[in-house]
DNA sequence: GTAACTCATTACCTGAGCTAAAGAAAAGCC
DNA sequence: GGCTTTTCTTTAGCTCAGGTAATGAGTTAC
């Protein structure tokens, strides 16, 4: 069944800026929002090494786009306050994921940088989602999934925005 | 930008059936992974009334679509274990947002129903909703919208497969 | 050189989910 | 018809990830 042609396309909305949203789009984010919510309890289940949260995922992902940060800039990435930061840090830190260091210039802060064990963790994560990836796939037509594709970037942006 | 371009078009995935997802799936996957896990965070700060989880939010949201539904029931369409929704159920209950009646076939279940109140309550979600939506319309161009609004059933479907 | 600010941390609390076990009702089986 | 087994809900107790408030160390500004 096609989804989008339910409704009008691209119709008249956001005509005079940010601020009226009108029913078309309510019903487009009442479901991305229950979506959102659904899959990501669905998500806590699918977990690479059990003894890793999602945000510690997360976390890591961070550090491997991002090179190496401080607590308080993954705390203020990852959308955590800084005391969670510092739990899921040192989380990190004794499963040998993480290493951290003092800070070249600032004694206050620390650097945190992913361990070669983090990369190979995160290869065996990618094959755990892979296995999902596969359950997944079976469920979803080719245009589905596309529009799944085309969107998650956008997804990725709202979350970091 | 542009995003999907950035890859080969409807590339060669799933070409033997599920399982052998590529690269390029594992990447849109991982991306969304993350996305909705730091989405659904961001969600969770998103409520009506503060004292409405968005679990609560969603069940309301099953109701409003279901009609009535049995607490086994909801457990298995929100994939919450029973003891969990059971106390979902009875934070509804008290907060006057369901009615909790026998079952009129089977006296060990109970047949849970929305109130007048939960009708009022989502119509004020929905407009918290949407100064949310405006807030996020002001950041994404017509096409990263549309890309949204296209993947937001699939999510959907996905969530509640 | 002291006051004010910032980063990380510690201590404690909350909230939402889970499992295990119990209680009530229904269904199946002599 | 009475017994066992199964199913639905609930109770009790636990865990874990997050948050706030307060502390300590280090830096910046005056």
């Amino acid at each position: 069944m096609s989804y989008a042609n339910d409704m009008p396309e691209t119709s008249e909305r956001r005509t005079g800026g940010a601020g009226d949203g009108n029913e078309l789009d309510m019903a487009a984010v009442n479901a991305l929002r229950t979506a959102v919510m659904r899959l990501s309890r669905r998500l806590k289940h699918q977990r690479v090494d059990e003894s890793l949260s999602p945000t510690e995922m997360s976390v890591l992902g961070t550090l491997a786009r991002c090179g190496s940060a401080t607590p308080g800039e993954l705390a203020r990435k990852e959308h955590v306050q800084p005391p969670s930061m510092t739990r899921i840090v040192a989380m990190l830190e004794a499963k040998g994921l993480v290493r951290l260091e003092p800070h070249p210039d600032d004694r206050r802060q620390k650097t945190v940088t992913q361990t070669e064990r983090a990369e190979s963790m995160l290869a065996a994560s990618r094959e755990k989602r892979n296995a999902w990836l596969a359950e997944l796939a079976g469920r979803l037509d080719d245009d589905e999934w596309e529009r799944l594709r085309a969107a998650a970037p956008v997804l990725e942006k709202l979350a970091h925005s």
